[in-house]
DNA sequence: CACTTGACAGTACAAGTGTTTGCTTTATAA
DNA sequence: TTATAAAGCAAACACTTGTACTGTCAAGTG
């Protein structure tokens, strides 16, 4: 079974974790370190393996030099541009009882900051950006947990099919749905398909952010 | 005699020296090649000089490994991850369906890069982590909607407790459940504290990685 | 069928390479 | 000067690592 540029399955196997190995340590890998990490059983399948990767120019080898694979192009790599980092404020905690904390009352440059991925908050936009930590299971039809993060934008209306984080003003209560203006009344759907969606007057909501992101970390 | 920094004549040199051997070869000099190359008439000389480099973090070095003197920086350079950011690799989809990618078969380097919040992915176990993105619907009892990014950890076993991706081998299905070992048996049991668990056998699942994080992008 | 070829296995060896030890020289300060 | 630390020297040692050699096995091929 040969891949798209005529290597063979174990070729590609061992190219792909020579290519992992430098980029985590720096160095390449030597013989022994690709026979164990990738189940081979002996040496000489991986010597064998390797004297085709440097036939077909895959990789570059030095004679006899321990851990003397090159990556053709890693000079090139130098040359790549610095990712930009992003952080929002985490500005409190989020539940289904309690109002959403106001952005503006917070000092946010005295809050955690929290890194997120660049297209989460990026752009022109990018200010106005916070993070709440949800407290309790209130949250399920939205498929966000206890524990989670939820990125919010700061925005007082919304557009049709966004999630927007609202105040029910008669339960005085916080959730997060889809939101659709139908006529003169508003439907609220759950992120989750199989749940059914609430029915309101927009005199009774109040908008209270925009549902960018949510971030789970289970590690 | 030293110079701004703290360093002396011969470890300015051998500095100078690390950094143009690896600018010409792609790889660090050994120690004897130092050594030569400086006319300096013993290994031990050199030895002593790179761990002074050592603990001043002119150079990092991996114990007993040949050729594995890094400089600080080169990591990132090759690996175009500036010092705080984090990203991991985005290997494809996955589906209630399809078995997931063997992350060692696929050329990582290749792949897309996904930019995730530092503690996802940190430290030393930052190796072997990778994201899939999630297509349909059928992951939504464990919170999981189509469109978001599930991040892995490749794993063959889990603690009681954890998130993880397993396969039903009579199904043939993926899943993301919480691992709980019970006796002879295992209890599957959904991120949604409302739904039902799943019983099964050990023999009939195998456990694909584990789910250190959940990113869902609603900009 | 005999013969070749590609791919892999197991083992052994030799060269590559980091480390250690003991000793000598040089520099620095009391 | 003498004590002390820093730096260098030389050789030996032990681990690391590339390579070679000998087989095995399956899939062609004439």
């Amino acid at each position: 079974m040969r891949s798209a540029d005529g290597l063979s399955h174990r070729q590609e196997q061992i190219l792909a974790y020579i290519r992992k190995f430098w980029g985590e340590k720096g160095y390449a890998p030597a013989i022994r370190d690709i026979q164990k990490d990738l189940h081979i059983s002996s040496t000489s399948v991986v010597a064998y393996n390797l004297k085709i990767l440097e036939q077909k120019e895959k990789i570059l080898r030095d004679d006899k030099i321990s851990r003397g694979i090159t990556l053709p192009g890693a000079l090139l790599l130098n040359t790549s541009l610095p990712a930009t980092v992003h952080t929002v404020p985490l500005l409190g905690v989020i539940t289904a009882g309690s109002p959403l904390p106001d952005p503006e009352d917070i000092a946010v440059a005295d809050a955690e900051q929290i890194e997120v991925p660049a297209d989460m908050a990026d752009g022109e936009q990018m200010s106005g950006v916070y993070a709440l930590r949800v407290r309790g299971h209130s949250m399920i039809d939205a498929l966000i947990d206890d524990g989670d993060l939820v990125l919010l934008r700061n925005q007082p209306t919304a557009d049709n099919g966004q999630m927007v984080a609202v105040r029910l003003l008669d339960d005085n209560a916080v959730t997060l749905k889809k939101f659709y203006h139908e006529g003169d009344r508003v439907r609220l759907q759950p992120a989750n398909v199989t749940m059914e969606p609430i029915y309101t007057s927009p005199e009774n909501l109040q908008i209270q952010g925009r549902v960018v992101g949510v971030i789970r970390n289970l590690g």
